[in-house]
Formats: C-alpha cells, sequence, structure tokens
DNA sequence: CCATATCCCGGGAACGGTCTCGAAAATTTT
DNA sequence: AAAATTTTCGAGACCGTTCCCGGGATATGG
C-alpha cells in the first residue's frame, strides 16, 4: 500500500538511460531507436505505469477536457445531453468534467471557479434557474476560454449557444390546444429571466393574439424548474372561477404530477382539459392518457454543444456560433379531444 | 483574447517581491506581514488570478477529488446516488469527476485509466452490466489508490462497499406477492454474475422455497439493465402455456413499460397480474395503477460512499468498511389485490 | 577517406505552484 | 547596548512531464 507511483524517472534509472529518451519513447515520437523504444514500452508496462496527466497537462498548458455545468443529473433532458456531450468529446478524444449547480447561482459560480483553476480548456453551459446576471461568465470568457451556452443561455455575453426553436414550438403547441377546441389555455413557464422560458412564454401569447383569444394573467405561472410546487399550483388553477380547459406544462414531470391530480379530482383528460407537456421524458408514453410533449433533442443538443466547442478551442480565431436545433411536437391522448378518423 | 493566465510569478514581479512570499500570502500562512500579505491580495484580486490547480496537485501530490463511475447518468438511481456523492464531497472540500461507463466493460476500464492518470485521491465505483472481471479494479488498489463499491460490486476484491439488504427485500417483495394469492410470480433478474442480482435473485428463490412453490425457470428473465428488451420479454410471459400472475421486475422503467403492454393487451392490474418494480422512481407514484416497488435509497447510499471513501483517503491505514444501507417495500395499487379495509 | 547529413540520445530549462532553509530585519530580553 | 529571539522574506529545490538544443555515433555521398 501506498506506495509511490512509478514516474518517468523511475523507468529511466533502471534502463540506465535519461528521462528524456523514456518519454519520447512513451509518446510516441519518431527519434528514437526502434529497440530502446520496445525494451522502454515492455518496462512501462510490466511496471503498470501511468503518466502523470497533471505534469502532462501543467508542462502543455492545455488539459484536454471541457467543463460542463448543468443544473441537475436528475433532471432527464440534462441527463440525456450530458449523454450527447460525452459521446462527441470521446470522439475527439478529450475528457469531460461535469458540475451540477443544483439550479444555484452560488454553486454555479463556485463551479466556475473550479473549472477555471481547473483550467478546463473550454466550457459548456446551461445556466441555473437562479442566475440572473452574467458577470462570472464574463470571467471565463474574459480568460480566453471558450464557452458555449445550451438551451439555458445568458443573453448578455456574445457567445456561442445551441438553442432550439421555442418561440416556434411552442406556438405550435399552443396553436395545437387551440385546434382542439381550447380556449381557456393555462402555461405553466419557467422563471422570466431565462431566455428559453421568456420565448417559450411569447410564443405562448403569440398564438393566442392569433386567434383572438384574450390573455388571462392568471393562467400564466411562473414556476421554478425544481418542480415541489405543482401541486399547489395545480390547486390554484383548479380553484379558479374560470377553470382552464388546458395547461401547457413546463415540463412532463410537472405534466404527469398535474394529470394525476386532475384525474384524481374527476377530471376527464383531454376532454375536461387537456394537458401538453415538454421534454418528451420517456415515461410520457406510459401514462394515462398518454402525454402530448415537444420532444427536445437533448442528445443532439449536447453533441452540438461539444461539437461547436471543440471547433472554437481548436480554432480560437472563430467567431461565436449559433445554432438552433429543432424540437418536435408529439402529439398523444392527452390533447387529443375528437378520435381520430 | 487568449491572454496568458496571471501567475504568481506575474504577482510577485509587479510587486517586486520575491513569488515565495505571494505564496504565502495567498495559501493563508502566517509567516507573512499583513501589509504585504493586504497588498498580494488586493492586486491578485484584482487581476482576476486563479491559482492552478494542475500545479498545486503536482505539488501536493494530491489532487482532492474523487473519481466516480457509474454505468450511465440517465438512469435516475445512479443520478441520484451522484448527488449524494456530491453532496458529501462538498462538505469535506473535495471535488467530484464523474465517468459513465455506459454498462462497457472496455469503458470503464479506459475509465479507471483515465482517472488514474488524473490521479484522482479515490474512485466510487458500481461496476457496468457487462464487467465479469476485476483486473482493472486490481491495478487501483494495488496502487494503493482506495475505492469504494457501491450496489453493483465486485466481488473477487477485498474493499470497501455500500450495499442494501437484496436479499432480504426480494425475499420480502415475493413475500409479499405471494400473500396477495399469487402463485406464478415471474421475475425479470439482471444479470448472473452482479452480486446485487445475484442476491436478489435468492430472495426470490427463497421465498418461493419457504411457500413450497416450485421454481419454474421459464419464468426468470436475465435481462440486461439497458431495457430495449422489454416488449420482447413480455410477449413470452404472456404467451407461455401457463402465464404467470405476477412478475418482479428488475426496475421501475421496466415494469412502467410492461404494464403498458399487458394493460393493451386487455390484462388487468393487479387483479390478472401484479407488477413490482424496484428502485421506487418518481414516476411510479404517477401511472395507473400505481406501480408498487422497492425504494432503493440512492442518495443516501451516494453519501454513505463518499463517506466512507473521504474516511479512506484520510486514514489509509484503515480496514476496508462495508456499510449496509437498508431498501423498503413500498406497496401501491399494483399488487394490491384486495381492497384495503 | 573526409565532409555532410541523419539518427539517437542526454542535459537542462521550463510549466506554476509549495515548502524548507537560512538570512536579514525587527523586536524583545537581560 | 549586546544578546537572544521572533518576524518576515528570498533563494532555490522539487513535483513529473515535454521539448529545445547540442553532441556523438552512424550512415550517406562524392
Amino acid at each position: 500500500m501506498e506506495k509511490k507511483l512509478v514516474t518517468i524517472k523511475d523507468i529511466a534509472k533502471t534502463l540506465g538511460i535519461s528521462k528524456s529518451t523514456v518519454s519520447r519513447a512513451l509518446c510516441g515520437r519518431t527519434d528514437i531507436h526502434p529497440d530502446t523504444k520496445k525494451k522502454i514500452i515492455e518496462l512501462a508496462r510490466s511496471l503498470n505505469y501511468e503518466p502523470n496527466a497533471l505534469a502532462i497537462n501543467l508542462k502543455q498548458q492545455r488539459t484536454n477536457t471541457i467543463g460542463v455545468i448543468i443544473p441537475e443529473t436528475v433532471n432527464g433532458f440534462f441527463a440525456r445531453a450530458t449523454g450527447g456531450i460525452q459521446k462527441r468529446a470521446d470522439m475527439a478524444g478529450m475528457n469531460v468534467m461535469i458540475c451540477q449547480s443544483d439550479e444555484s447561482y452560488i454553486i454555479e459560480k463556485k463551479n466556475i471557479h473550479s473549472l477555471m483553476s481547473g483550467r478546463v480548456d473550454g466550457v459548456i453551459i446551461s445556466v441555473s434557474h437562479e442566475t440572473d446576471q452574467s458577470e462570472h461568465f464574463a470571467a471565463l470568457q474574459q480568460k480566453g476560454i471558450p464557452m458555449v451556452f445550451f438551451d439555458r443561455i445568458s443573453e448578455d455575453l456574445e457567445t456561442s449557444q445551441i438553442i432550439t426553436n421555442n418561440h416556434e414550438i411552442a406556438f405550435e403547441g399552443t396553436n395545437h390546444l387551440i385546434s382542439q377546441g381550447c380556449k381557456r389555455i393555462a402555461y405553466v413557464a419557467g422563471p422570466h429571466h431565462l431566455n428559453n422560458s421568456k420565448n417559450r412564454l411569447h410564443g405562448y401569447l403569440d398564438a393566442l393574439k392569433q386567434h383572438n383569444i384574450e390573455v388571462q394573467d392568471s393562467y400564466i405561472i411562473h414556476s421554478s424548474y425544481k418542480s415541489d410546487k405543482v401541486e399547489e399550483y395545480t390547486r390554484y388553477l383548479l380553484n379558479l372561477p374560470q377553470r382552464p380547459d388546458a395547461v401547457f406544462a413546463i415540463n412532463d414531470f410537472a405534466a404527469v404530477e398535474m394529470m394525476h391530480i386532475l384525474k384524481k379530482s374527476g377530471l376527464r383528460i383531454p376532454d375536461d382539459i387537456a394537458i401538453l407537456g415538454f421534454n418528451n421524458e420517456n415515461i410520457s408514453r406510459f401514462v394515462e392518457p398518454s402525454l402530448s410533449s415537444i420532444d427536445h433533442p437533448a442528445y443532439d443538443i449536447g453533441m452540438a454543444a461539444a461539437e461547436v466547442l471543440i471547433n472554437q478551442i481548436r480554432h480560437p480565431e472563430l467567431k461565436p456560433e449559433k445554432r438552433i436545433v429543432k424540437s418536435k411536437l408529439i402529439i398523444r391522448e392527452s390533447t387529443q379531444k375528437q378520435p381520430q378518423l
């Protein structure tokens, strides 16, 4: 136990050669005799030599790793997105370091510093729900560390970003509800300051406007993404003088829980009240009635984010790049009032 | 852009003092004059100095980070567990580096090497579903890097581990099904070589034996954890000459999907066939009928794993520690044949 | 056979910190 | 006021690599 790890110097000493030569052999240079190279590699293998990434990175002035800051991994969307990031990074031979902000601005800030300190080559971020400023991001940018935002972006900064057609898809979703005959459509939105909830909200509002449906402020709920309030605002909606006949929810978890409460209250879905979710989680197919939702291509978004970042790392002269990934409306039972013909 | 990051030497030079002094000020030593210290700290702050963790770690011969290897973050259990790990590590001022094996032995091995290379102070592992050997773990151990297994452990090695009362809880779950009058209980198990599926399987078998119910091999399915085969084996069970009257499933996702298929086939749950899941995912409360499950305290398991590992790191002389965290049977509608009185 | 190019290899400076040691300066003791 | 002690600081080794540079050995060319 507690053995000192074997270093390049140990190998050099036992072989009676210089550490430069050992280094040459181990990182695959050509200016070394095949025989010595073979000897070195064999010894290294037998000693179970593991290169010290700290030393290498210190010397190289880059770590070959990209930092990721996401609100939380328990959220299926972010879990799938990091999956995509990891896949793409792996293809490029890069490592990934994941931090969770836990939807907290303070922790997000700490994460930034810890990634800077770890000298990651670039950062991918989806900002915490609490965050409404951007100095900590600016600090990163100022140090010349490339960064890419996805899904939840910080609009104050001129950086690369991967977003979806939020406005359009919320517009489309709302239109779908209207086409089903819904007139009193409640909307569970995210926090005001986040771009994606803002854009989605406008999509919703514009759809209403297009159909000359008056906007009811009491139908719009600004909720946290950490949905521990679902029951509360569901009861609120139920007790409104004019009960909504549809709800467009912030995500599928909220939608499913809401459906559960509504059903227990004796309401029929979608006939009494239609429900449309967001994110198209796995479960949505299996609940009853099956939940209509917006398919948010998390994995692809992650892949795109990593791809853009890696480009940025390799070609620092590139201008920030914005990509838009398309979300898709998935219609299931929870919003389909009339049976299909 | 592309600015060189500010170092301790830069600060020393502009202040006309030695880097030793700067270092002293920045890492909070006492043998330095308050005035110089103040000057240094102010300059550092104004320059946005960020210590280079690589250099520090290289010198200190420890990184203050613990590595984590889990099969996949999209799995709610592991996502919650890493949440617990991160929480506990944070309390101890340590960082966490998460790797996903994607249930692949090859990737798991690569992860191990990348963590060794990164010189993490210790590793927490839940082995991939594919893994049936342990040399790669042994390599870690041999280098004196403490490790803790959780949930899915490698039995070949003498290491710390956090497990649950698998045998007992599977026994209890099966008993519960029997108490509901089920006699033909199918069991969807994990791979043979994983300790937890093995122990659970024995719990199931022992429960049957205790009630003199003959074991039917055709009722036992060894499935992957990556459940893309649910439909396939559900059909298989449905087509057996003697259809089972209960299924004890490997996890809630499989259970929920299975329920969905069974319902579409016109079977009533739990009357025609009872379903018991594993892991008590969020959704289980919301499906219809609500799913009985085994509550597997992921967060606590993660906390425990981190705690044991940190102990081990700080006191290398300690013997490996085994902790058992209790799972709990949660009875809902999917297994409750007779209405409650 | 000598000049030149090529091939291998060792020495040693970096990378950015920490830390030990000893010395200068300031303070206290006698 | 000299001695002893304490405070404060600088020089430089070190962590494990990479890489530049130069030199000796070997091969190539005329």
